[in-house]
DNA sequence: CTGATTGACGTTTTT
DNA sequence: CGTCAATCAG
């Protein structure tokens, strides 16, 4: 074997034809499986750029089309297809949806330039909609009203259809604002990231041409990562690859963690049905993990029903064997843990980057960055709080937005008085509602002379100031002369933005923080113009709504190249480490509470993501969690997670019932303490004058 | 219109 | 115990 590569692994590179399936088990190669068959397509005359590649994550883009480029010294493209410049195409879903839809917007109804709106867009929207609906925040959130509607676009229901499946009250008021959130932003031109494969799907399936237009481009296509692909992602598949059928899928259905949103693992399991002359390859042998690491995984994802039969044979000896610690809070799970890594740093035998805490939520990782930062480890968050949600960061791409369409209102409403230029609630009420009424996007309803002169004066001025920093920003940007940093530079002085942060923020340290990540937006369009040849203002905003996070300044990503990782086990799938940490291994964490209920638990997707993060791991692992955790003030007991009862082959010790027993019991109280909150706040409301007094007497 | 204070509330993962 | 939204006095 001239590559180094295993008789399945061979069979997978050199089926070049017809549909194929790899049920690829974890740390099997899969990725270096996939480089090779391109390598080997092109070898065997199949033209580079006639190949389209869809990988998951933005990540997983860039790694591969550096090893393609490494192995064939050709260069590859994001998703430009059709530009000459060579290798093969590989990109994300969404970001290939963006450039499909870029081509044909009009043929759907939509303007050229339609914004993408991401989650912090779509929740303006949404509480805008929910406001308008009177809908009290006790019934509905923003988040989980825009879960429901992102539930029905995942699987192809529109809001025309909505009203009809809706079943309870809340089902109900979503569907009638589903209706309203879906008109507010295609009448601003906007799309958001269940539109952009959504409205893909529909222009395929509606526009025979395009889809003929579109799937010709290639004649090859590899989707990694096939156990997560939702409803509208597969018929995007089927009418790309139906014409050739040269489709080759890989995936692992005990991977598959994005159940919530959309992902059926049907797609997978069920492949051989929709393309009965697929060919199936089974890569089981482990090339990352030891052999004591793979009897832990192999354990515990046995007790998943759902699934393909398979058992990950270890190419590796049984190495050190895992560890499960405990610890007396959660701040000493986090001291031990990083006190640990920094003594093993110390003595040279690793380096930072070696080094994963893995954990299920956000909110956990806080104790440890607090830690990783009084020991001095370098360490980066991967996901959160990203570069891009920063108020300040958010505010100048707003400005960008309107500069590169005016339409784009969630970008308006941001900045129309940040920094605060005398355009005030009330005014923003009446241009919304003028522009509502007339059923124009509000940048044009701030055209209107007639409209202008019923405004208060400060209010004039500042419309008057905002327009025609807009119309000089624009001219700037089309002029030949002036770089988009040079616009952006001459922005952050024209509203003084500077002052504004002095302004609002009097500690000297976090003023100068803000300052700098607003240096580090003008460096990242730098950055952007330098490197890609035809650089423009609508493609820079795409990159960053598509792929924000991985957008830092140099220094940042310096700091990042070699430092502790710290993520969620839904980020780091497609990763690996020699050394990883689960942290937090607690009932109602992982399995997280949300899966579990009074006495049916729904844990097979959580015993896949516990399984995702112990299959991470190369050298050593180590589990823990503490005994008792800090919430809502108190510090309370907590109960050993199932799954390490299950890995540990103790499925039947009985201590692995108490614990979800416990867990059951706590959350039972916890809906109970909910229940009498929420009747206790509806008789205050009737009977509220009794109980007001004694309160106030304080 | 702006900045400060008070009160309610807290169940997950991300392109 | 924190966070964020609603509320209130300049």
């Amino acid at each position: 074997m001239s590559n180094g590569l295993n008789p399945e692994q061979q069979e997978a590179v050199q089926t070049l034809s017809g549909p194929l399936l790899v049920l690829a088990g974890a740390g099997s190669g899969k990725t270096r499986v996939v480089t090779f068959r391109i390598a080997n397509l092109i070898k065997h005359g199949t033209a580079p750029d006639r190949i389209l590649a869809v990988t998951f994550t933005n990540k997983a883009a860039r790694e591969m089309r550096e090893r393609i480029a490494h192995m064939s010294g050709k260069k590859t493209k994001s998703h430009r297809p059709g530009k000459p410049d060579g290798g093969p195409v590989v990109g994300t879903f969404h970001s290939n949806c963006v450039q499909i839809l870029r081509r044909h917007a009009k043929r759907l109804g939509y303007p050229d330039k339609f914004a993408i709106y991401d989650r912090s867009d779509q929740e303006s929207v949404a509480r805008d909609v929910l406001r308008q609906l009177r809908v009290h925040s006790g019934m509905m959130k923003p988040g989980d009203f825009l879960s429901h509607i992102s539930r029905w676009k995942n699987a192809g229901v529109r809001w025309q259809q909505a009203g009809e499946l809706a079943k309870t009250d809340v089902e109900h008021v979503a569907a009638s604002g589903y209706r309203r959130y879906q008109q507010a932003i295609k009448l601003v031109g906007a799309v958001d990231f269940d539109d952009l494969l959504l409205l893909t799907e529909e222009l395929f399936r509606e526009h025979e041409d395009i889809r003929l237009k579109e799937s010709g481009l290639y004649d090859h296509i590899l989707v990694d990562e096939y156990q997560d692909t939702n409803q509208s992602q597969y018929s995007i598949i089927e009418q790309l690859a139906k014409g050739h059928r040269n489709l080759c899928v890989v995936g692992d259905d005990d991977q598959s963690i994005y159940g919530w949103r959309g992902a059926e693992v049907q797609h997978i399991l069920n492949f051989k049905n929709d393309w009965p002359e697929a060919k199936v390859v089974r890569l089981e042998a482990n090339y990352r993990s030891s052999g004591a690491i793979l009897d832990f995984a192999n354990r515990l994802i046995a007790f998943n029903k759902v699934r393909h039969d398979k058992v990950l044979r270890a190419a590796r000896g049984a190495g050190k064997p895992p560890r499960i610690l405990q610890f007396k809070t959660e701040l000493d799970e986090a001291r031990g843990t990083v006190d640990e890594i920094a003594r093993i740093l110390d003595t040279r035998a690793r380096q930072p980057g070696d080094f994963a805490i893995l954990f299920r939520t956000n909110e956990q990782p806080r104790v440890f960055e607090m830690e990783l930062r009084r020991a001095k480890v370098p360490y980066s968050l991967v996901g959160s709080q990203s570069f891009f949600d920063r108020k300040e960061v958010r505010d100048l791409l707003a400005y960008l937005r309107i500069v590169d369409n005016s339409k784009d209102e969630v970008s308006l409403l941001r900045i129309i008085n940040t920094p605060q230029r005398g355009i005030g609630e009330k005014t923003i009420e009446n241009l919304l509602a003028a522009a509502v009424n007339r059923g124009i996007p509000m940048w044009e309803m701030m055209e209107d002379p007639a409209l202008i002169s019923t405004l208060p004066e400060p209010a004039k001025q500042g419309v008057a100031r905002i327009q025609s920093l807009v119309d000089r920003l624009k001219a700037m940007l089309a002029d030949e002369k002036s770089s988009m940093a040079d616009v952006m530079r001459q922005l952050i002085s024209s509203v003084d933005y500077m002052g504004y942060i002095d302004r609002t923020y009097p500690s000297p340290e976090e003023a100068q923080a803000r300052k700098d990540s607003l240096e580090e937006v003008v460096n990242a369009i730098a950055e952007y113009e330098t490197e890609n040849r035809d650089p423009n203002l609508s493609d820079f905003l795409d990159e960053v709504t598509l792929s924000g996070k991985e957008f830092g300044s140099p220094k940042e990503k310096q700091t990042q190249q070699n430092a502790v990782a710290l993520m969620t086990y839904h980020s780091a799938k497609g990763l690996e480490f020699p050394i990883v940490y689960m942290v937090g291994m607690e009932e109602g964490i992982l399995p997280h509470r949300r899966s579990i209920s009074d006495n049916v638990d729904d844990v097979e997707e959580e015993r896949r993501l516990c399984y995702v993060g112990v299959t991470r791991a190369q050298d050593e692992l180590t589990m823990s969690l503490p005994l008792t955790r800090k919430k809502w003030g108190k510090q309370r007991d907590t109960f050993a997670s199932r799954f390490l009862y299950e890995l540990t082959g103790q499925a039947d010790n009985p201590n692995r019932m108490k614990s979800i027993q416990g867990v059951r019991k706590e959350i039972k109280q916890g809906e109970a303490a909910a229940k009498r909150a929420k009747t206790k706040a509806g008789t205050a409301g009737t009977a509220g004058g009794k109980k007001a007094s004694p309160k106030r007497g304080s």
